[in-house]
DNA sequence: GAGGTTAGTGACAGTGACTGTCATATGCAA
DNA sequence: TTGCATATGACAGTCACTGTCACTAACCTC
């Protein structure tokens, strides 16, 4: 599945996304449509879909305990996007995120069910049964942080180091 | 159309918003399906449509000279959403917009445009030409915080008065 | 090896959101 | 009246997405 969505994404980044049709990037890899949507579910999973979330919530359970919330989300976040494999393609993908809406959006309601266990983990983590206000703020703040980051790193190319722009952006919250 | 919106939100309430159609909506308000498309452009902003964004963007410029961004934004959305006339149709759709994935992700990719609009603002107020980090930062906090304060006020039926939600969101900002 | 189950895939027929275009009506200015 | 703009509707088309049925291959179980 991944040279399908290896070759959804190189059809959106020349003819856009609303050009491409899902029978198109089935001539290309063979696979038939049905056998796409039942991969990918949506056209936007095309681009979105990877591991990602897995890892980073792996490495935030073990650093939470005993960490400050916001520092263990962005170490959780430095380790599992700096350590990957293909940060060429993964620029790509973002470029193609933030420069499609739709695509965009879909990813917002990702990142909604993201923040939904961050904010479970936060309150569990600080020993209160029901999370508070706070703790969804603190998620929130960690998604969104994470996620004007990510927008300036796609925006300048991947010239700055994702890393220097995460630790960047979550200083500078330090500073409301 | 506002006619048009409320049939819509009607329908959605009792079907579901994937039961809904366009069609539906045609037929119980004898506007042709062409109309409501012409007007809303999509299914979700038969929910979403409101003149709130222009009404805080005004309070916002009116407010930010002189006084810090979260506070001017804090203070714009106070005014602006608790003056509203029908406070009972407000909370309605922000149950459906909360309760209805497709819906949020709409909402979101607006939210993201005015988030755009805070982020130049913030910057221009702050005496900087171009914007940095912090001000998309600054941005991007202020739009989920509201979100998740909406959030809140929407999962308790507006039990709890709209405006001490807002203030209690922004105010738990401090303590990070 | 025969028979059964399961997972992966494809073909096919729908549904419905959305687009684009063309025709019609309505109001308003010249 | 004539002309123009704006609001509306009818219609045809595209395409994402769903649901269902059929086929194949791998792998058990007996």
């Amino acid at each position: 599945m991944k040279l399908v969505q290896l070759e959804a994404i190189k059809l959106i980044e020349t003819q856009g996304f609303d050009s491409t049709t899902i029978e198109q990037v089935s001539q290309s890899t063979g696979v038939s449509p049905s056998t796409i949507f039942r991969h990918f579910g949506t056209k936007e999973n095309l681009v979105l879909w990877d591991e990602l979330d897995d890892r980073i919530e792996k490495l935030l359970l073990q650093k939470l305990p005993g960490t400050p919330p916001l520092t263990a989300f962005r170490d959780a976040v430095l380790t599992a996007l700096t350590e990957q494999e293909d940060m060429d393609l993964f620029l790509r993908r973002t470029k193609l995120i933030f420069g499609t809406p739709a695509i965009w959006s879909a990813a917002a309601h990702e990142d909604r069910k993201t923040r939904a266990e961050l904010t479970k983990a936060f309150s569990y983590f600080s020993g209160r049964r029901k999370p508070t206000i706070k703790d969804s703020l603190l998620a929130a703040t960690c998604m969104s942080t994470l996620d004007v980051a990510l927008d300036t790193w796609q925006a300048g190319n991947g010239k700055t180091k994702l890393g220097s722009v995460i630790e960047q952006a979550f200083d500078s919250l330090e500073s409301f």
